[in-house]
DNA sequence: TATTGTTATACTCTATAACTATA
DNA sequence: TATAGTTATAGAGTATAACAATA
């Protein structure tokens, strides 16, 4: 069993688990990196935040309905070009940020229990590595984009 | 950023350049999974099949019935009971079994390419502790049942 | 004419449930 | 009555394309 296939397997698995976690506080895995994007550059439009996160428009409008419903998130006219919005976090949509921290923290811990902490750290050095190496963008997660037929077996 | 959404990051990734290497040989990886537990412990059932991967016994008929136009399995009715068929790998099954460990191989290099054999080994190690940790079942991918909604994104 | 956000529609994938044949 | 396999149907999730408002 080769690194790559493990990577996937417990890759699935962590997103699996991280999907219950912020499910339980009323959000799904997009609308966590939604919030994280708005809180790094607040004022966003709505086209801006789907290229980073390779959504298509069509479907962040429903999750930002859903996050402006929850009162997480404002949607405010821009006056210079009154064509796009600026996003902005809410009082409350800083709290669920804070609260999403702490979620996080609980699904590393789970997952890396076993671990020493000088064994996570050097395992992030590596899989960092790895990741660079594929061009992966930091923080950012690649599998909003249609790759639903994107899951591995194992090969042998 | 932490291990787990590491993880969840390069798994996607990995998941996702797999299923384009095996779709170049005209399989998906569900199809991958089933061949190779086919090849583990011939005559097995659909059933049982299934159970392993987690996939709905209606999944895979679909998955089957495409393995069986190809010529990579056979459906052998069992005489003893004669409801449940065992599954057998053809001579095209096997030499395409051995193509897809070529496949799986270029993988692995294209993944781990950027580490030394040991820290490869060693990277294996640590995955290996974490998933026995989670509970995953060595060579089975646990991405095939009802997980749609399960991506990540970085929680900050 | 091009762009932002939106809605409407179509399509794919998956799950549920009904059906058959054997036991 | 229960089980293996199958088929039919319905539902969720996603993509495509048309639309109104603004530039």
């Amino acid at each position: 069993m080769g690194a790559a296939f493990l990577l996937t397997q417990l890759g699935t698995h962590c997103a699996s688990k991280f999907a219950e976690r912020v499910q339980a506080i009323g959000l799904t895995p997009p609308q966590v990196g939604i919030l994280g994007l708005i809180a790094r550059a607040p004022g966003q439009s709505q086209q801006s935040v789907a290229t980073t996160l390779g959504l298509l428009p069509s479907r962040l409008v429903a999750f930002v309905d859903d996050l402006e419903d929850q009162g997480l998130v404002e949607r405010v006219r821009s006056s210079k070009d009154r064509r796009n919005y600026a996003l902005e976090l809410t009082t409350a949509g800083k709290r669920k940020l804070a609260e999403i921290g702490r979620v996080g923290a609980e699904h590393e811990k789970d997952i890396c229990g076993v671990l020493s902490e000088s064994e996570r750290a050097e395992l992030i050095a590596t899989l960092r590595r790895l990741a660079n190496d594929q061009g992966l963008i930091a923080g950012v997660h690649p599998g909003f984009r249609s790759l639903n037929r994107a899951r591995g077996a194992e090969a042998s």
